[in-house]
DNA sequence: AACGTTTGTGCAACTAGTTGCATAAAGGGT
DNA sequence: ACCCTTTATGCAACTAGTTGCACAAACGTT
């Protein structure tokens, strides 16, 4: 049940429409919690049934109108109450983690060349997420929500980093493998 | 899609009846593909179903009769296909980067609570798989299905190291704030 | 004016995973 | 014999997320 409490904290950030939001959670908030166009308008009409949220009062309200969206006092409320809430882990679940066990059983053929696609896909954020932090976070800038917000980009970058590593160390094990079945 | 191949391996790895399997992805598999009872039974359904897997012949197919399966040639073929298939990786989500986002935006009153009992929990965890890599990994086996389970293991390893750290760090940051709100 | 593209909103059907409960046999205790 | 707990299998309903497509207005092109 995150997903309401994502678009809350994108509209608290900025007040938007379904489409500018489906394109920031392209990026930013998008990077640890993504979501598609379909979800977004489906959750923006709850919240503002719940009163969570309001259209901001402008154009009418017809389809391929832009209508903009920001929080009421309740979803504020709500969204502060869900963050202090304890919450626990999601179960697990890596494909990656999965073939290679599987590989383990049934051999590694074919495997080494996914591998290195996603080590590219990784550096590719990796060097994305560096990026931002460069742009948004030089060193004097250290505002409260600015170090919290740092906080979470450098959870991406040491997880993009991990998994830099751990495909570099992966495609030499399995280079190395006899390569059975 | 992975679930059906998370028990293919599970049941080349050893056959087993629907609870044994459950018990096994408490632990093992269930380490980086989690699964409850009532999704195992549905998919051993559909897996003998498609062929892939046969109920071990021997007692009668009743309730509260334990019931055993092993793999198929056409389950282990299959297991081989999706293992070298290329995969994209899942979209990100992860609760607790967006709960610290939200942070940013409506404060951290009550947060640092919940981050000390994942804390706790990652911490369990860590000491558990290093515990299995003491005890199934000693420095001198290395079969070629050993090396490959061993980096497995070594990514749950290293992500909850770094977990840890990252957590350790997020409420030494949470506790310098002004817990404004 | 007619036509195609872009921007923006949305429904419907589907897939995967979760939760709650039901059922049956086996074994032990009294 | 009866009851209670454990082991084992399974159905049904629900929630969350995905996929495919439809619809409408705005705007530029010819």
């Amino acid at each position: 049940m995150s997903l309401p409490h994502a678009i809350l904290t994108a509209l608290l950030e900025k007040p938007s429409s379904g489409l500018e939001l489906t394109r920031r959670f392209d990026k930013s908030i998008g990077y640890f919690w993504s979501a598609t166009h379909q979800q977004i308008y489906r959750e923006l009409g709850k919240l503002e049934a719940e009163g969570l949220i309001r259209a901001l009062p402008s154009e009418q309200p017809a389809r391929g109108q832009k209508k903009s969206y920001d929080v009421l006092p309740a979803g504020r409320a709500e969204l502060a109450r869900w963050t202090a809430a304890a919450q626990d882990p999601k179960p697990q679940r890596d494909v990656l983690l999965l073939r290679l066990r599987a590989a383990a059983v049934v051999g590694t053929a074919g495997l080494a060349a996914d591998l290195r696609r996603h080590l590219e896909l990784h550096r590719r954020q990796l060097a994305e997420y560096q990026e931002i932090e460069r742009r948004d976070f030089p060193p004097d800038r250290d505002a409260p929500e600015d170090r919290l917000r740092h906080l979470v980009l450098r959870a991406g970058i040491d997880l993009e980093t991990f998994w830099t590593q751990w495909l570099t160390h992966a495609l030499t094990e399995v280079a190395a493998l006899p390569d059975a079945d």
